[in-house]
DNA sequence: TACCTTTACTTGCATTTTGCAAGTGCAAAC
DNA sequence: GTTTGCACTTGCAAAATGCAAGTAAAGGTA
């Protein structure tokens, strides 16, 4: 896996570069669980139905912080704790997951929304994605 | 690899499902350049910036046909070529690659929008989607 | 008709990534 | 000061990826 950003790129395609960051069974799986669910712990997003094996999680969490994605920090009332928050880079990927969880629910019919809000139309789209990007920001961009 | 639909899910989500499909680092790759290219055989999504390996390109084909995003037919010019075309499935991916296109553009400057048409605001956008696929319908779609 | 080229793959093997299970280290609770 | 919970590491097997060379079959050419 990639260390940085510094290394170079496929090419200068933007989709190209997006999966890099990414374009891997894994990732958008732990943005998912921290944009709709309250899951901010290691041992939290390892819970997930899909069963992340845990160095795996480990791996992902460190590309994702590398890439700007999340970022780590202790928790105050448990130094054991480290909990994981979205950056305005990450919840940015927001219309990325939605326009997915909408291409697999037009297809697939027996698939589950991983979210019961968000029921975007039309004509609301651009205000539910933003007032929801809102949210994710006063919960996870709080110093 | 999955072979195809048959085979079960890691969960019901619909974000893992749709991973499942397209979720590696090459799919979306070849559905974009079916999309906004001419490119539409073996030999031409061959030669994308990114070099996709050989066999890697023909186990990808094969895996988005058995999940139903192309379809596969022999050129009636030329019996030696085989020709790929995006099914209704395949195109209704296109907003997730917009998607993902401009959050690239946002979050890193020196990347390249790999097509120039589809200049997307949040007032037109539902029309120019609209219209983009009918474009891919016609070119993908006839039978 | 025989040969040559183009096109779409396949095959074999090295490298990288993933997955599983067990182990380690450290802060906090007891 | 011992135990427990939490966040990872580590070691190794399995799978996916990447590279280079090879094969098969349609079509063109002599």
């Amino acid at each position: 896996m990639k260390k940085d950003e510094e290394s170079c790129h496929r090419s200068a395609c933007a989709i190209s570069m997006a999966l890099e960051a990414i374009g891997d069974k894994w990732s958008l799986l732990i943005l998912r669980d921290l944009m709709f669910t309250n899951k901010r712990s290691y041992g939290e997003l390892q819970s997930s139905d899909e069963k992340i094996a845990t160095n795996i999680l480990a791996a992902r969490l460190q590309s994702l912080e590398a890439n700007g994605l999340i970022r780590k920090a202790v928790d105050p009332d448990n130094g054991r704790r480290s909990l994981y928050f979205l950056t305005e880079k990450g919840i940015d990927l927001l219309p990325v997951i939605i326009e997915l969880r909408q291409w697999t629910e037009k297809h697939n019919p027996d698939a589950e929304g991983c979210t019961n809000a968000l029921k975007l139309t039309d004509k609301n789209r651009k205000e539910v994605l933003t007032a929801y990007k809102k949210k994710l920001r006063a919960e996870h961009c709080k110093k």
